[in-house]
Formats: C-alpha cells, sequence, structure tokens
DNA sequence: GCTAAATTACTGACTGGTCAGTTATTAACG
DNA sequence: CGTTAATAACTGACCAGTCAGTAATTTAGC
C-alpha cells in the first residue's frame, strides 16, 4: 500500500455540524426500523462517523432518541404559532393554512416520520411522550381549536364539539404521514397525496358548513 | 422443602389450546412495546408456558408476528362483508353500521393495538404487509366504498371521490386506536371515545351530505 | 515560515450483558 | 411402559457502551 489510491474517509473534524447529521441520521433509520431494531453503529456510519464519535455527543441511545424529537418539531409548531397571530380573518383560508401548513411543513418533509416513531414508541419512553404530548400535540391541537371558534364566532362553521373536532381533523394527515412510512414501501399506486388532501378539505369544509346544520343543537 | 407447598405451575398438557393463549400474549406485548423489544421469554410467560413450548408451535419470532397478523383480523373483515351484503337500503344507517361495526369489533377490542403495530413494523416485514393490505385493509376500503357509492347512488350522498374518501373516512377511527395504544398511556384526560365517535359521525355526515352541495361539480 | 509540543475530534477493537433459538431431561397421560 | 407435551439449562450471535490509541488542528518556540 502506497500513497497513492482511494483512501475510505477522510476523516473530517467539524464539530459543530455533527449532532444534527447524527440526529437526522439517526430520525431515518428510528422511522424506518424502530428504536429497538436501529444499530447505532448504522446510524453512525450513516452520518459517516464511527460509533465512538456518536458517543462524544450523546450519552446513550435513549438521550439519541429525544434529541431526535425534541430538536425536530417544536420550531415548526412556533412557526405555526405566530402564522396564527398574524393572519387576516378569514377562518376557512386559515384552517385550510393551517392543515395544509402542516402537510407541507412536517408530513411531507423529513419529519414526516416523527408521528408514526411516536406512536410506535410512546410507550416505551412515557418522558418523551409527555413532553411531545406537551410541547407539539397539545400546542398542534390549541391551533386547529382556534382557527375553528374563529369560524364558528363569525358564523361560518357550524357549532361543532370545538375540543374533540381538533383531532378528528388532524387524523387524515396523521393517518397520510403514517401510510407514506409504512405500507407505502411495499404496496405501489396508492394515495396519491394531492388528491388525497383535495379530496379530504372538501369534506371537512362540507363537514363544517355552517349552512347545512340538520338536527337540533343542544344550547 | 417437602411435597406440600404452592408448587409453581402444575404444568398441563393442552395443544390445542397452546397456540391461541400464545399469538393472544404475543399481540398484547407486541402492540405495547413493539417487535423488536419484545423479548420470546416474556410471550411464553404471559401464556403460562416456557419458551421451549413456544417453539413447539411456531417456528420463529417472526413466524409468531406472522400467526399474530394473519389470524387476528381477517375473520372480522369477512363479517362486515356479510353485513353489506344482507343489509337494507338505507346508506347512512349502513355506513354508520361499518365505521361504529369497526370500533365495536377492533378499534375498541384486543385486536385494537394491531394497527399500530402493523404500521410500524411493515416495513420491517414486507411480505406481512403486503398480505395485510391485501387481505385487510384492501377489504375494509372496499366496504366503505360501497356503502358511500349506494349513498351516491340513492342522491343521500354528494358526489365525491370515492376511492379517495374511504381513506379519510377511516382515519379518525385509525387515530383513536393509534392513539389508546400510545400516549393514552402517559396522558389521562384525553379522548373521550364516545364523544369523539359522535363528533366525527356528525362531522362525516354532513361533509356527505347531499343537501349542502356547495359549488360546481365535474360532471 | 518551520518544527515540535499540546490539544482535541475521532476511531475501532473489545467487553459484558441480552436474547433468539436448541437440546437434554422431566413429567403427564393413555 | 411408551409417547409426547413441556421444561430449563445451554449456546452463540449480536449490540450498547467503553477506552486505549490515532489523526487532524492549534499553539508555542525559534
Amino acid at each position: 500500500m502506497t500513497v497513492v489510491g482511494a483512501r475510505a474517509a477522510p476523516r473530517r473534524r467539524r464539530k459543530q455540524a455533527r449532532p444534527q447529521e447524527l440526529t437526522a441520521a439517526a430520525l431515518a433509520l428510528f422511522v424506518e426500523k424502530g428504536f429497538a431494531a436501529t444499530r447505532l453503529d448504522e446510524v453512525a456510519a450513516r452520518a459517516g462517523v464511527s460509533k465512538g464519535t456518536l458517543y462524544l455527543y450523546f450519552d446513550s441511545k435513549e438521550a439519541l432518541f429525544k434529541a431526535v424529537i425534541t430538536e425536530g418539531v417544536v420550531p415548526v409548531i412556533e412557526q405555526g404559532e405566530a402564522l396564527l397571530e398574524e393572519f387576516p380573518g378569514d377562518p376557512v383560508a386559515l384552517l385550510r393554512a393551517i392543515l395544509f401548513g402542516w402537510w407541507e411543513r412536517i408530513g411531507n418533509t423529513e419529519l414526516g416520520g416523527v408521528p408514526k416513531l411516536m406512536f410506535s414508541e410512546a410507550r416505551n419512553f412515557p418522558e418523551v411522550a409527555a413532553y411531545y404530548h406537551e410541547a407539539v400535540i397539545h400546542r398542534g391541537q390549541r391551533l386547529i381549536r382556534l382557527a375553528i371558534s374563529r369560524g364558528i364566532d363569525q358564523g361560518v362553521f357550524r357549532r361543532v364539539d370545538v375540543d374533540t373536532i381538533c383531532n378528528v381533523l388532524i387524523s387524515p394527515l396523521l393517518h397520510l404521514a403514517l401510510w407514506r412510512h409504512s405500507f407505502a414501501s411495499c404496496c405501489a399506486r396508492d394515495m396519491d397525496a394531492e388528491r388525497y388532501l383535495e379530496c379530504y378539505f372538501d369534506m371537512v369544509m362540507n363537514g363544517l358548513g355552517a349552512a347545512s346544520a340538520p338536527s337540533g343543537d343542544q344550547p
């Protein structure tokens, strides 16, 4: 072996970038295979480092998991909250912006696997789940709830059970994101996202339409 | 230690009952912890046998997983198909029977964890996922699709994208089932099922209501 | 500017524990 | 007693976590 030839890896020192590269690799693998089935050697390799390096930045596999969750989604929720503040009157447009924004900013990005990961692992990591519930789910519910309430106040939406319906409304988006990271891999030709979103939003708007209140409302 | 005293386990021979007891135990643990994180010793203990006994009935951990999926849900789908055949005219009642029937027969039973398990493990077991897709999901979609189509034909429902909407309609039920087997454990006081189902069905019926068709339909 | 010493990011072989799968043995039942 | 369901001790592969050592970079001395 002489000086020439393809050296396998040039071994760069990039202390700043490492943690993000590692959490990105970990997210992809945790989503694909699940937490327990993911090997840290694999995470490190995907980030272009050795396993030892991983342990320079994270204390344990569980710490890596927590970092994946905490650094990932919270900023997006904050964007959503900013949107709500500044948004002009129309509640239909607001609700559309929130729901489609969720899809564009979370569902249709690398973060789209986070819901699958959290549903899968919530019972194995109750503290992380509690944090996620408080920092992401609860605040996301609030966004939708406020948009719906605004619509009801303005007479654009029917009177519905606001606390409950926000969970109903997010369901089809979650379903689409889950699908993409599970069955989509093995079932070609299913779930065209654009068509799905249009169909979904069309039904939601009709379901909320103030014009079509059919039966007696409780006062 | 003499002959008397609490013998740990009387060691009964019950060849007939074992497989079902083992798959039931495995289902519960796979759903709770995930496939990879579930130990076979634990499955066996929960079924009241030793690990060796498990291997008398299943060739491998993966074979046990397949058995859990295949034996579990298919019969219920068949019940649903029978329902569709015999059901009298009213499409609203039919759709309600299918959706609420799903909740009563699957979502709200031990089988309610199967969707979580399949979403989690689909990419790790593509063949099982393909089977499940064909034997359960596809046939479930068809049930809903036919109910919707019947409603459209009778002028009770709006003209909607039938192929897509069946996935939208099942989403809130899946969401509720997933929730029960994930965050529900660590977040007390959330997702009252009865209220959720009523709110959901109310919105669906308004979303499909022929009376409220608002904008131009394509011919 | 050049070299040597000091620092620090990084590596990969190693360890100890865990767990899927096996096998020798035991006990139930006819 | 013979058959077989069931067990429990065993094995070997695998993997999270460790650490002695190496390579890149910075600093000090000249």
